[in-house]
DNA sequence: CGTTGTTTTAAACTGGCGTTTGACTTTGGG
DNA sequence: CCCAAAGTCAAACGCCAGTTTAAAACAACG
């Protein structure tokens, strides 16, 4: 029988079948989501047959984690190291972050279809996010934690810090997440995609602003108590990884 | 024939099987999207027969519509008028619409159905999306905008202010479009139903920070123009409604 | 050439969905 | 009491999706 996956080892022919199965089925995944999604289309694209996604995976759902677990190295673009220089200001670091994640928001689906893909399994969560996050979001998050550290100083607890990490993402997810919206309200709020640096700058200010308006504020408070930073927290940010 | 659905005039007993359905694919619309939700889940949890849709509505679609014209007031609560009135300082506005707006991201699914809908309308519009925004999202934002421009002063653009506004309800809107990301990463960090003060204060601050520091940066830039507010845009902010 | 194992293919199968139908029941007015 | 309209119901229709099947094409090897 041998129904398993013909070797994962790329001993064959680069174009083969299964290759183009899966970049077929990346792209319309990302466009239409799991469910509406269907084989016929990824078969046409792929210009493969209609069992040949239960031959090479076993089922749309094998497709589907073949998919997410294949795209992984595509999103880490070069430019970033700039905003992981730690010899750099983390003001700086801070813009060149924004601007980097901005650019991924706003890629268009075709050059960043995980995006999509992302995008939908927030809302209608699949068994594969667990793998999503632990690959490709909570490294970030942690090190975007450690830049707000910078930012915030040490009187933070772990929370405090959490939670505005949480601002500074939720500040740039917002015109992902709320496309649609904005576009109604008023289309010229929403940045273009050869323009954007309005709003990255608007956002790392803003951000700069409020974390130097709390550093300020909590320094300022009398007792000057360098309270949960490492006495409570032994962790950077963002618990390890659960072992599942 | 009189396909139309049989007057909106409510003379009919209020149990009607119309009303059920209503109520019963409010919750199965909010639960499992429009395309995924089936006539059939919606009928047996209304007791109705699998024709009553297409009756007593069109189609799903009509359904669909018609579910979202209804539940328009559900969402206006009375706590708003609080952050309504405009004697108050901008600051406690401020807060008292944060809270506001967290307790409804934070809406278990059943008292606010609306929340999820919009939702995955978001991600996934359908044509009935426009008229949401018109109904729900614009006065809100308007709202919110001219709270802003109190916090922020008049040296500041329509453009600048919008975004500054975004940034707002992005921090928010953060908790509910990355809920199952926020699980996976540190379950901790999400905010509980039953309490979520400490992050209606994270935002508060954050905001009030960025303001305040915006503020005295710009207004400490030597020239002092109170730039393109009144000349640049006669309009509050968001542009008026499109007339479809 | 023949065998064996892998891959591809057209066609059928299966099930769930939205919708339609036509008969039945209920309702209300003359 | 009758009748027409409104409403309900069980059953069936047509469609489209994922999956299966069994035969055919292909490749490698002795």
């Amino acid at each position: 029988m041998s129904v398993t996956s013909p070797d994962a080892t790329e001993g064959a022919s680069p174009t083969d079948t299964r290759q183009l199965l899966l970049e077929a089925a990346t792209f319309v995944f990302a466009e239409k989501g799991f469910r509406e999604a269907t084989i016929r289309e990824i078969c046409q694209r792929a210009g493969a047959n209609v069992a040949a996604v239960n031959y090479h995976f076993r089922d749309k759902e094998g497709l589907y984690e073949a998919v997410l677990t294949t795209c992984r190295n595509d999103h880490r673009n070069p430019e970033n190291h700039l905003s992981m220089d730690s010899t750099v200001p983390p003001a700086v670091r801070l813009e060149a972050y924004v601007r980097w994640m901005f650019r991924r928001v706003l890629a268009l689906d075709r050059e960043f279809p995980l995006g999509q893909i992302l995008n939908r399994e927030m809302i209608e969560p699949t068994p594969a996010l667990s793998r999503i996050v632990e690959v490709h979001i909570r490294p970030e998050a942690r090190w975007l934690a450690s830049l707000m550290r910078d930012l915030l100083g040490p009187s933070f607890s772990r929370e405090e810090l959490s939670r505005a990490t949480m601002s500074v993402v939720g500040q740039i997810l917002f015109y992902k997440h709320c496309s649609s919206v904005i576009h109604f309200l008023d289309e010229t709020l929403m940045p273009r995609r050869d323009d954007f640096e309005a709003h990255v700058r608007h956002i790392t200010e803003f951000t700069l602003a409020a974390t130097a308006g709390l550093r300020a504020r909590r320094e300022a408070e009398s007792s000057w108590t360098p309270t949960a930073f490492d006495s409570n927290s032994p962790e950077p940010f963002f618990k390890s990884p659960k072992v599942d």
